[in-house]
DNA sequence: TATGCCTATTTTGTCAACAATAAAGAGATA
DNA sequence: TATCTCTTTATTGTTGACAAAATAGGCATA
């Protein structure tokens, strides 16, 4: 750490270069040469944990050093990432990591309902003694991340279950479709989260969702996703009022140019 | 007509050229140079028309002169379709149209069920009379194409009518996945599509939709939105015998890369 | 001191040449 | 005559240079 550094690490957390490090190693993997599709998931990855605030300009050339790679590519992934809604690309202005509205947000979690009701609805009917122990050991080793303390493991478990009951379901457009709607979840929750939010999805919901499938009613596991998501969205701050900060920001920047 | 074709021209239906043609008038539009949104707009709709067959290839120099276009931007056209799941992109293979799957057919329609059911619970609970007049409005249009025998323009306003329930429902994010859903509906119903299939959503079904609507009865009106995609998915032969036409394109070509 | 205009710089968008890969075809051999 | 390999052609993928647009800063002016 005695050498001198190069300008690019200079730069704070969400710099560049802060993004196209390994989430958790901190040493300094600088221009790897990074190919397309790791390209996308490191910056994937850094919104869903909350690396990356939304509003953050992501400049091409930035980019394409940080990650050692040609703009070309980091163009193609920032087109990639435009049209999983987690950045928005304005023309002729760049791309910025995505704002959802409170608008939005409602209809994030409304779609979820709707998506996620259908896929436990087919899951209760259909799923085998073995899927549902996977599941159980899922949970199992949610919970014990976040015994740990491991707040950002135990989301990306979390997340990863709501992925494995879709998965399950054996509906393949439906489960991409929830799979983006999932993507999306974190910057929602970042934006909005109310007061009481350390937790994003409560372990014990999951199992209780898990229990419900087990009885085999599909009425009651269907109530008990969407109780689990209710609650989910109910811990947000998606008021109508759009005066997040400055009320001429909300109002005319942002998004609605 | 009596003038010398261009060697671009002369191919058949289907052919570069033919697509860059806008739908209705057969006059020889040649590279007027359009842009990305209008290239794309034409390709997504030659293949919702039907005027494109599924595995047709896509090539790139071939369709950037057709359109007057450069390379570049017919390139992220076929990208950006291929978000759309309407072509199918191959690692230097080129592109293609999407040949949906039996399994992709059937997921589809289930995820369709899901969405629209969604969409229809919420349009019941919330919508306005001049909204509802306005379906009406559009299912008499719908009707009267099809009464004049013009069964493309009948198809249009029939997927319309499908987008205009989701607007009315007023959530985005939903409105948008079904928006893709619709898109792909055609793909698989021209792949698959039985004996009895001239009609593709029949109209009487939709005017039984808006009436269930109108009654404000919830549960009726989603099961009359059910019962009409189920409908639809029984015009068609989504059985799982995987040999549609050579048994071993069926098995390893076409998509199982 | 605040506002509008103009210039310099940064950043994005487009294009065309080059490289790499896959498809097609010809020729040789069993 | 069928199959295999090698060569040629066609097609896709990548890169870097250039053009266009937007932002930021300075300067004059009210």
């Amino acid at each position: 750490m005695g050498t001198r550094r190069s300008p690019a690490d200079a730069h704070a957390a969400g710099s560049p270069a802060a993004i196209a490090r390994p989430p958790a190693r901190a040493g300094r993997a600088k221009s790897i040469r990074l190919n397309e599709n790791e390209i996308y998931r490191r910056i994937y990855d850094a919104v869903l944990d909350h690396r990356l605030q939304p509003g953050t300009k992501l400049k091409e050339v930035a980019l394409a050093e940080a990650f050692g790679a040609n703009r070309g590519v980091v163009r193609k992934v920032l087109t990639r990432l435009a049209y999983d809604r987690l950045v928005a690309l304005r023309p002729n202005r760049g791309a910025v990591v995505a704002i959802p509205s409170v608008e939005e947000g409602r209809d994030l979690f409304a779609a979820r309902r709707a998506a996620e009701a259908a896929i436990v609805d087919a899951v209760t009917r259909n799923i085998a003694r073995a899927e549902l122990k996977e599941l159980r050991v899922l949970a199992e080793s949610e919970r014990e991340a976040y015994r740990c303390g491991e707040v950002r493991k135990g989301l990306k478990l979390s997340l990863k279950f709501h992925r494995q009951l879709a998965a399950i379901a054996g509906n393949g457009v439906l489960a991409e479709f929830l799979d983006q709607l999932i993507a999306r979840t974190p910057l929602v929750v970042l934006a909005y989260r109310g007061r009481g939010a350390d937790r994003t999805c409560s372990i014990d919901e999951h199992i209780e969702i898990i229990d419900a499938i087990a009885t085999g009613n599909v009425a009651k596991a269907v109530a008990a996703m969407t109780s689990h998501l209710e609650s989910l969205e109910g811990q947000l701050d998606l008021s109508d009022d759009t005066e997040t900060s400055t009320d001429l920001v909300a109002l005319f920047g942002a998004d609605g140019d």
